[in-house]
DNA sequence: TATGAATGAGCATTCATTCAT
DNA sequence: GATGAATGAATGCTCATTCAT
């Protein structure tokens, strides 16, 4: 009955919470199936009523959280899709940054796996830069020639922006405007 | 004596090239001691005769290698310091880029490790980067509110660029140049 | 009431059906509890409301079986008494198979838990056969002296036949004849 | 060197005979690597050092104890080549069950393992016996059409003997002759 | 009674570290 | 110093059993 499922929601949540915060915390490597057990308030083999095995844990964990950031990530693309490409840029950044920030840990873990799950994790979001260049592209404002590199060099930077900000603490989406004119307009000072 | 000081080296430095072959191919969770012996061509008992334990082991490969490329990051720095600040960034992405190239499998090791021990083993290019910062500051080419969000992003896109070399295999110097451009004057077409 | 006690009757049957099939196909060991209720349609939980634990369930399924089995090996032995040692034999062996063919996967179960309880699984099926070893031995054609080795050797030659038929799938009874004129004047050729 | 491989042969074989005489005991599944590596005298650790995985290990102690018995058996075979069928089938017997009075333990392994492994265990004991039959047949002692029959039963026969010596403690080799002539002659009560 | 999620002891396996030779 | 066998704590996973609903 809804009874029974809504227990098992809650328990499933709290696995996966318990998973996201130590893999945040230690790494996915260094940690162990015990421990997101204790921290969930369960015993070990509970894990395994809800996932087939540690790996589909922490695929179920990427996939849930995933799940949650994608309407965001697909509202940014379409936020401004009447305007110019600099404002529509502009608007997509500062929603990309704000959804980042509700999911601070889930941030921590994505770096913490990159180097093992380099495929999926970073998926929704190379796929929603590599669609604002190709608008830029479209527009004119961005060169055909140069948007592959760009396209790196910008996932490259926001990568760099959202690490320093998890672990100094500060806030995301402040930074969104001046990242921004850094990639349209270069660092060197206009006279 | 000298003789036996020379064979100690030599033994040690055998043992940090397995280490980083394995590493850079299996990743360090994934390098098992014994492996790295057996590759080494001596027994596991003898790594403790060079390394106070593992990590000791890895820290030293870290060590070395980043004592192998300091002196290059250094001169990259010295390179252009009698030009102006464009140039002399162009002529230090280069050299950079050139170092980076002959350490292809150390990079390897430093991405796979990153998330692990994220303090140090970017220390220097982030000096040496800062450095560049700080002396285009000073001759007016960046502006000094912005130093600190370009500084992070300049390392970000680095650190972009390399690692997409790195899994497609391409050569590193080949896009210094486009590197420079972008980041000083910005993805926007000029007229 | 009577339509409860059969309600519980046919659970309890369809519980041992689905444990006989099972092991008889993946063994004892080879069997998990969960198994054994998903193929009888009930929950784990609902087991225990039938049997103390698995021994008792086990136990339990070679009751049955073999208070099923018990009374053709009684009317079996029962079955010629009226006439001499060997007609009477031939007809025990008849029946005796004819008995085991209609339950072959029973027999595959005896078969692959053998080694965990043989004491009581062959005990009918000894009982049998000793008592026509001692018919036979009263009537004077079979030698007192030997009556034990070929007891011995009657119930290895049985297992043997059954084993074989099970897993190559042959029909049981047609051996019969073989077996008794095998039994009782050997191998040896006659002229 | 010489006692480094020394020690390991003494090792290896402590573990065997551990396992074989839990195994003996308590059947294959009863018996956890742990209780193994206890009785050994060694950690559990050490067992990896000498079998790939517990599988292998099974399979070390099956292949070493079958080592030993082939000869036996392949001896047991030429033994009396030069004799007539009847003379020939007795000394063959005789050897047989001595060969298996000096591997008691074993036995009991083989049977409680019989229904996981059924393909090596018996093989070169089937494979004996099979050529004592095929030497009857040619000699004209069996008749061809009654071979398999005989085959099966016999193996059945013998595999019975066994399994009641090993529970009863009775020895082996005192039974040849009453089951040679059990097998060639039959039951009946000669007049 | 029936359910099925929760439990946790138990298992096979790995691997950094130790130490007798 | 070099060797590699021995160690045992730790890990992922299984499954008979329990119990709140």
């Amino acid at each position: 009955m809804a009874l029974r499922t809504q227990m098992r929601e809650k328990v499933r949540a709290a696995i996966l919470d318990a998973a996201e915060e130590l893999i945040a915390e230690k790494g996915l490597q260094g940690t162990a199936l015990t421990q997101i057990a204790a921290k969930a308030g369960v015993a070990v083999g509970t894990l395994y009523n809800y996932f087939e095995d540690r790996d589909a844990m922490v695929r179920a964990l990427f996939e849930t959280r995933r799940a949650t950031l994608r309407p965001k990530l697909l509202a940014a693309i379409g936020a401004g899709k009447e305007l110019a490409f600099e404002p529509r840029l502009r608007t997509f950044m500062r929603a990309l940054f704000q959804a980042f920030e509700e999911h601070r840990r889930y941030v921590k873990v994505v770096f913490s796996a990159e180097h093992l799950k380099p495929q999926g994790s970073h998926a929704d979001l190379r796929a929603a830069v590599a669609e604002m260049v190709v608008a830029g592209v479209a527009e004119g404002v961005i060169a055909k020639s140069s948007a592959e590199i760009v396209e790196i060099m910008l996932i490259g930077s926001l990568r760099a922006v959202l690490v320093h900000r998890v672990e100094t603490g500060g806030s995301f989406p402040e930074v969104a405007d001046a990242v921004v004119s850094l990639v349209l307009d270069g660092a060197r000072r206009k006279r």
